[in-house]
DNA sequence: AATGAATGAGGGTTCATTCAT
DNA sequence: GATGAATGAACCCTCATTCAT
């Protein structure tokens, strides 16, 4: 490693002090999200965000202003602006609706539940309320696209005749509860209750997604299609 | 008027400030149950507790030692120990298990999701990382018997042939997450998003609790008995 | 002293923490106002101020919602209504106008720059800039009705034949600029300087008044009436 | 770019950054003084400083150790030496001394008062009582001195019989205060308060300085030689 | 020499908790 | 028991100062 000063660097290699400048709002955010979605935003103090990002208090505001557009800045970071292209993803989906579904699933799961992003769900369940404005911006950002998603998968299994008609204002939340009960006890209850309570995800969306399609399966023999 | 104080009061109709004497830490409970709900534990003041309650900031800290141990008995205080009751109610059910169902959903509607009760469980999802001593003996009181309670009605379905085999688990959540979801969206989301947007919980439960039905029903033509 | 407790109190005497909570915010006033004058506004730390008062740094806040706050607080409290007081005082002055000024001098002496009050004066011209808008307020309730008094004062000597004709908006100040210097004089430099430069307030402000006098008095040969 | 560096530069026309390296302290002096006169030593911060000369935060500590450094550079910078230089200006004077008092306070507004040296005073009435050391400096350098000069010419005017006798320890100050008031008031309250409470500096001072040319003149007749 | 990212001590402010009344 | 004035530890944020580049 030492050797690396004499190693040529390209242009793109900024020298190290600048590097870790640009890196510094990154690496503050993932503290952030981690400390703010384990103890609330309330609770955790902003000194502790700095060192667990290996830098000083000081620092941290240098980058944000405040905990609070910290907090902020956590949020908008990772509410990816992803639906559409994931829409785009389902547009060209071939095969039949249910597996459409079981494969959006996966697809949530691996990319949002799975990953650090699922704090932010969590975040937002428990401090909307302080943030009255930042869960304007989420609720329009996050929960309706998804909804929409959602909707138009259930609503090409109704289509295509693979579902039943459905309620479909209440439909959607058929999937999407199932999402959000594991999140809040993965980042809640999960790590205050012994091993032998804990969900295995895979398993626990597998069940949840086939008694749901199940349910709303349109073959009147129970069986999909 | 300190001759009052010599007047013999009857056991039967005792003066106002003697009532409210009697009341006061219930009423501090509530308060406090609203607030945490509403702000969170850190962001709640306890001089506003004592305020909405209508002591003063020193009386709270006759009634609770402390504001942790205020919280710990506003957990303490709603946490229906009912289950034992209900098990009982359940265990004389008479009639098909889907309409055991229902009519355990409604229970819980009328009972806890529709009564300030809810908010205790918005409470553990947001803080219970902070309070891992609570949120263990919450698990055990609540989580782990209502489990047991719908796992025991689902398992009568399966017994008498009217639900499919399940993987009893994870089966019972397909019952759970709709709940927990609702009671999220009610004390966190809904307060900050526009009126049209709001759930209507009758209707939501209904909708989630027929797919769900009609997804573990055991009849092959998709009928429930 | 412990006696104190034996002695019957009156009504009008109440209780020692009701007594000093009456008095804090004076007791407050009191040392702000004196370490402001002394080190600035922004120099002065909030819980020097509190410990001057005998008090602690969270107690300065019970009456203060701001360091800005109080020191608005401070600059109010030491503006007097007072003038109007004294305008009556000298509407009915009877005598010849230059010991009118001579008076008018005194008066100012005894009750303000003679005083912890001459503070304010040293304040204002220190951190005027910093709060405009007390600034604004100050000017309004002293400065304007104090240009007022002496003007009134000075146009009764003119209109008496007493004083030559003035250039009224001007001659003012030559009244003021002596109080103001002396005040700025006593409160800045005279606390960093070898006494032997101090200041006898009584003689400067005789040898300033006289030869103003001199320098208005209408009678060709200089005496005055 | 880097080859700059070895081309050959004349001494007549330095390159521009070259010229400007010359000029750095004195442009950081003069940034300073403006912000310590419009908002005082603590609530200037250094950025500010730098920013105003147009360098970084690091090169103001390049050429002053520390904040409270910089401000005595910034007094010792503006203190003008040249009492001296004054003196001899006012022993070849030829003429009356109400003249020479005029032209004293005509230069005086010239050279000090209407320049940005005049913040200096503004600065030291505010200031001082923080600095005691870079006080007793400037009441060293420019207030003894100056009082002297002042001094000297009103003893010219009572040794040539065209002043009366004065009490001169005092007497300096019917000048001196006018000189202080106006600047005090031009650097704090002026830029507070609307418009036309504005002094007019020139007929401010010639309305004093008449004023009290005419309290200390010899004639019997008031008129002066 | 110049920069500006980083530091951390310092100070304003909050608020759970205490305790004299 | 009830009150609310007082406390002081804790926390957010600022900014003079440092130093790697």
């Amino acid at each position: 490693m030492p050797l690396d000063k004499f190693i040529a660097r390209t242009d793109e290699a900024p020298a190290k002090r600048e590097r870790r400048k640009e890196a510094r709002p990154g690496e503050l955010l993932d503290a952030a999200l981690d400390l703010f979605v384990e103890k609330g935003f309330a609770a955790t103090r902003a000194e502790e965000v700095a060192a667990r990002a290996g830098v000083s208090k000081g620092t941290l505001f240098l980058y944000f202003p405040s905990k609070e557009e910290l907090f902020k800045a956590v949020v908008r970071e990772n509410i990816s602006g992803r639906f559409k292209e994931w829409n785009e993803e389902f547009e060209t989906f071939e095969g039949n609706t249910a597996d459409m579904v079981r494969y959006c699933m996966k697809v949530w799961w691996d990319r949002i539940g799975n990953t650090r992003a699922s704090g932010i769900t969590k975040l937002m369940f428990s401090e909307a309320r302080n943030f009255p404005d930042i869960t304007a911006f989420y609720h329009q950002e996050v929960i309706v696209p998804a909804n929409m998603l959602i909707r138009r998968i259930l609503q090409r299994g109704v289509d295509r005749g693979e579902f039943r008609e459905l309620d479909m204002d209440y439909a959607v939340f058929s999937i999407i509860a199932p999402m959000i009960f594991l999140i809040m006890t993965k980042h809640s209850l999960a790590p205050c209750v012994p091993r032998e309570y804990a969900l295995d995800p895979e398993r626990y969306l597998h069940s949840q997604v086939e008694t749901v399609l199940n349910g709303i399966c349109a073959r009147p023999d129970g069986k999909r299609p």
